[in-house]
DNA sequence: TATGAATGAGTCTTCATTCAT
DNA sequence: TATGAATGAAGACTCATTCAT
């Protein structure tokens, strides 16, 4: 009476998720999500019905997991640049271990609508609430004199775009698998990072 | 008296590219290429032999396009940040009809280390072409103590990360096929172009 | 309630046996085997993967039966000229349920080189003992002056020959499907048996 | 302007032949003929039309040079035993080059009826003048006390198992495309020549 | 829950054959 | 005659899904 345990399903949605991440949901095959995860074939249909239904409980997770995990970047209140740097390195450094959700969306979810819309209006209300936040701030150091008037949606964009690129470059210039490079990785991705805080501060201040 | 062959090759070479960039390898039927390219399915075979051939060929396709675009931006000899103004803009302008090649390298050239190999050897001269040139140019701008000293390599990172997530964002954030979105898509495109252009040169500016 | 299962693989194996044999590798489709075999297509596939592996377990089984059916023949110890019949009419009969297996060697075995090695591997021991025999007693017939010196391979290629090539020629001769036939198959069949018998023997007698 | 050659029907039906006799009629692809033959694809169905229709075409060719050849075996009118060894050994000899008729016509002309008929429809007169003067040359002897009383047929099938069967059992027991083994080949075959006279002349003898 | 077996609907690929030139 | 292009029919194989146990 084998004791498999009850979290059968997190395991077949964890292998699930990694495996549409890396080949999609065309490429990824419910055989090999089952054969990883270490059960039957037919269980995973037991569990999720069908091969859709599962993607759609993984995209949930990536989709939560991203917006949360975004919102934690931006909050505090300290001196404006401080605060601006942490947020930039948090992000940047939260990255490295969740580069495969960026990659996530543009590959999967950006096709279907549902899925994007679904995916917006998770992460519509973090998004604002984070551009209030700087919104004010910036307002703020523009009466002061310390920041060019900009718009809070631009800068957020900016940094998204730094750090993720970053580690798209990263992966297109490494082979991040060899184990050999992981030195010249992690020194190209710690330039990286110096220099997106720098570009967006520098191009901030005045 | 139909118009066959001539070039048959070239519509199911195009309507591939499509394909492959809109749905991925996996995701892509040979049956659908045939089909939208007008042709019996049998043929895509008698040109092609293989579904994987036929893809290396799309894909030599799009990395040749890709390189070539590319190596235009950045050439001339104007003042330093006019020179660098144009190339950002002409570099996101380049994207507006090609945002699928950046999408198409992300997706389905990154994992194969031979395709990724392939690229990156059409890709190293031209940037290393256009990284000599800028790196010159900076250090001469860096003796005038007009600019900060930076990495030419960083730059060109920066160039690409803020103009392709542009393109991304959009994607994300407006339905791009939904006509009604045209007039606030072209809002938002501008608006990132001009926001590129400044944060490049603002960050740089001493 | 069908009787599902329990033995679809070697319900499948048998058919394919029958096919391969009379159609050859080529000439066999997998969906034939399936559709006689009573099972879907794909089931045939669950089971053996591909046809070459279905072909090559088929072989297997063939080789077996195929040595072990020849070394049945020749032992015990009765005076020479007896055993000797009684081998030739052992073999004989042996074919009568089993053309097909030398059929198939000829057939299907013989181009490959693999096949023909791991065939020859199977066939080798037990050869050599029979060979070894054979030759213990041919020594002692000679010496005692009733039997001519020859090479007991050259005799076990000979009942060989004379007995494969009966039911080759009687395939040739008679349409022996055709039950109209089976007396006419009958009598040649036992005219044959008669003639070998009598054609090995005499043709070692002093 | 090539001079392509007029008898491009004849190199198509050689290459069909050797192809055919080689690989089964499934296992041959037009395709292959005509590339080894030299001449479009589309050619070889302008000559034959179909594959069916030239595979006729061989068979016939191929029927007609076995019969043929079997033909001039046994003519002349030495004495009976001389003329016997002679026609044993005619036969064997013109077997090392056409060791495919035999095997041709066990692979591919076994199964379908209406081959086998024509096949033995022009087998049969020239067998029948073979065997009647076998007959009259055994009954002879058998009245002079020199030969046992056998059928002519039983002989006439008794060399053909022989001889048939020693290149059929070198085709197995050797790699006969090595051409290593061209020394060890030619001593099994001189040996099984040698031994097929004996068997059936000592199995003839009184 | 768990599993081996079974199935239908495809998908890629091959191949004989035809057609226009 | 000769050829490149085109096509229909089929064949091997895959895969998501279901079923009986």
């Amino acid at each position: 009476m084998e004791v498999k345990n009850q979290n059968t399903e997190q395991i077949l949605l964890e292998v699930a998720e990694s495996l549409f991440i890396e080949k999609g949901f065309a490429g990824t095959k419910t055989t090999e999500i089952a054969r990883l995860a270490g059960v039957n074939h037919a269980l995973l249909h037991y569990y999720f019905r069908t091969k859709e239904n599962l993607f759609n409980c993984v995209f949930e997770r990536i989709a939560a997991q991203m917006v949360g995990f975004i919102s934690i970047a931006f909050e505090g209140d300290a001196p404006f640049f401080d605060k601006l740097q942490r947020a930039i390195e948090m992000h940047f450094d939260g990255l490295v271990t969740r580069i495969n959700l960026p990659m996530f969306v543009f590959r999967e979810v950006i096709r279907q609508k549902e899925r994007k819309d679904y995916f917006l209006n998770q992460l519509f209300p973090v998004a604002k609430r984070v551009l209030a936040r700087m919104h004010g701030d910036i307002k703020r150091e523009v009466k002061k004199g310390t920041v060019r008037p900009v718009k809070a949606q631009n800068v957020l964009l900016n940094i998204a775009a730094l750090n993720v690129f970053s580690f798209v470059a990263a992966e297109i210039l490494f082979d991040t698998k060899d184990k050999q490079n992981a030195g010249a990785l992690k020194v190209f991705l710690n330039d990286r990072k110096q220099n997106n805080v720098n570009t967006i501060i520098n191009s901030l201040k005045l």
